[in-house]
DNA sequence: CTTAATACATAGACAAGCTAAATATAAAGG
DNA sequence: CCTTTATATTTAGCTTGTCTATGTATTAAG
């Protein structure tokens, strides 16, 4: 089973991001796991992917990030926790439609058989 | 309906044109219409994105383009007419596939709403 | 002879995802 | 202590595909 291209993935990244933070507000790590562990090993993720688009979706105002409490008792250095803003969530709707579409029209070129 | 954008559509035009190609050889203009037709107005593709594309499939061997005969009673210049290779069909049966793949990939995550 | 229609070509911009490496923090282990 | 290990973020630079925009070529039509 061959992975994901990242050709392939390009202009849906952010809409698997939001959709990942329906479940929870989440750090980067952890929205890396949620979609890998979605993506049943075709999906892999690198942080250079994930990182910038977080940023953009900051920046859009799609989500929100704060940096978490650093009384946390555990490995490794502060995280920042991403959370959907009301924004974002009507964003995620609209790619979803959008998606949708997409799909639609790549299966009426590609045929019924896709 | 916004159109598809071309990030959307990036690293799936390729399957889209050898989509186009089954239904018989074609030249460029009138693959573009093909697909325009097959994506409903929702599909906007640009000669820039496409003739590129048909040198990579060529260079590739997944098409094989000839110069049409000069000899037609038509307007315009000379054209170039594409048509699948052996090695092209197969690819697109294995795009198919792929596709079929991202898709669900894609609908696990964006929730069986998608 | 000009205009319109058709078709191909391509330079350059742009952006998103990838590679790879650096940095930071703190628990765990000896 | 000091090193190792695990966790997490950051970023520079590369690659590549699509788009913008423009240019060229050819022939029918007016």
């Amino acid at each position: 089973m061959p992975d994901i291209r990242g050709d392939a993935l390009r202009g849906h990244l952010e809409t698997l991001v939001l959709s990942a933070l329906r479940r929870g507000e989440a750090h980067g790590f952890e929205i890396l796991r949620r979609l890998e562990e979605a993506g049943s090993q075709v999906l892999k993720l690198k942080e250079g992917s994930l990182y910038p688009a977080l940023y953009r979706l900051e920046a859009a105002g799609m989500i929100k990030g704060e940096w978490e409490d650093g009384a946390t008792a555990r490995r490794g250095p502060r995280r920042r926790v991403y959370r959907l803003t009301s924004k974002g969530r009507r964003r995620f709707t609209a790619a979803c439609g959008e998606f949708q579409q997409f799909v639609a029209t790549m299966g009426r070129i590609l045929g019924t058989a896709v």
